[in-house]
DNA sequence: TCAAGATTGATGCAATTGCATTAACTTGTT
DNA sequence: AACAAGTTAATGCAATTGCATCAATCTTGA
């Protein structure tokens, strides 16, 4: 094994990390200039909301989010800390927990993506057709996301 | 202003961070489980490695990487600290310095590329054509990347 | 049923990051 | 020359991250 990559291959990947750590760190100043929390908790809430019942077990959200384990329960405590999420008990399973969010909650996340979506038409948007966003992102599943559907409000879950 | 962005770019941002995400964090857990350092050192070593005399100053390296002017100066601390470079005064500015790659700077930055490389060819390499590779780097280059040229071992600057 | 092993979530501690500020020097203007 | 403004690099401090580990509970399988 270990054969060198191609040059098209690195600068391929090259380019991934610019981009995205450069719109990345865009958008988050973006957000915070605009007064909001950092874009991790808009996903946290995105999830929550989009989950049924509005409540998703620690696991399953660190699932989601592909954040680790102690970093999901730090992000839940802020959450909580902020009145965003409750934490609720987990009947059929003692050891863990229902975390929904509340109507404050709710009201964060609406309003973050009105910022979020603008930085995301202005970086992204405006520099590509729909038909080259759509092969962007083609290309980008190929490179093995397992990724679900592309509802309107996506979501990211950054690291 | 603050026009809403298409389901495709949407879409396109989500897979961005995704993507970029897993790949690094795979990338950086291969370097880690060979006993190498992490991604950002090679980055430095690589862009001083090919600079003219082996050596920088701090706010040219600081550019190269886009990392910020405090984050450049502790990793110049962490790679003086472990040999692989050296501060040198800077004669015809007192204020600043130049940061000079050693002998086992260098010996590092190549042994790094065989595990770092491979990690490339292993997540994007067998996974796109190089036709496609190329099409993503063209895509994510109009996302306002300004990247120089694509020597083989390129550069990366993560965050 | 019971022990061994897996899963869930929290946390102490060290390392790293981000922010703001500082000190030292250079440059441009008058 | 002299001073204001800009540039370069370092650092104290708070916040965050990563790692390892723990306690509690669940699951499996003899």
């Amino acid at each position: 094994m270990k054969r060198r990559p191609s040059p098209e291959a690195t600068a391929a990947w090259t380019r991934l990390t610019r981009v995205q750590t450069r719109v990345l760190g865009a958008v988050e100043q973006d957000l915070k200039k605009a007064g909001f929390p950092p874009l991790a908790w808009y996903d946290a809430l995105h999830e929550l909301s989009r989950a049924p019942g509005g409540e998703l077990r620690p696991v399953e959200l660190e699932r989601q989010m592909l954040i680790p384990q102690y970093s999901t329960s730090r992000l839940i405590d802020r959450l909580v800390e902020e009145g965003l999420a409750v934490r609720r008990e987990c009947q059929r399973d003692k050891r863990g927990q229902y975390v929904e969010i509340t109507e404050a909650g709710r009201e964060l996340q609406k309003n973050m993506w009105s910022a979020y979506g603008a930085a995301i038409e202005r970086h992204i948007g405006s520099k590509l057709t729909d038909a080259d966003a759509a092969t962007l992102r083609d290309l980008l599943d190929r490179l093995g996301c397992s990724c679900d559907g592309a509802g309107a409000p996506d979501t990211v879950s950054a690291r």
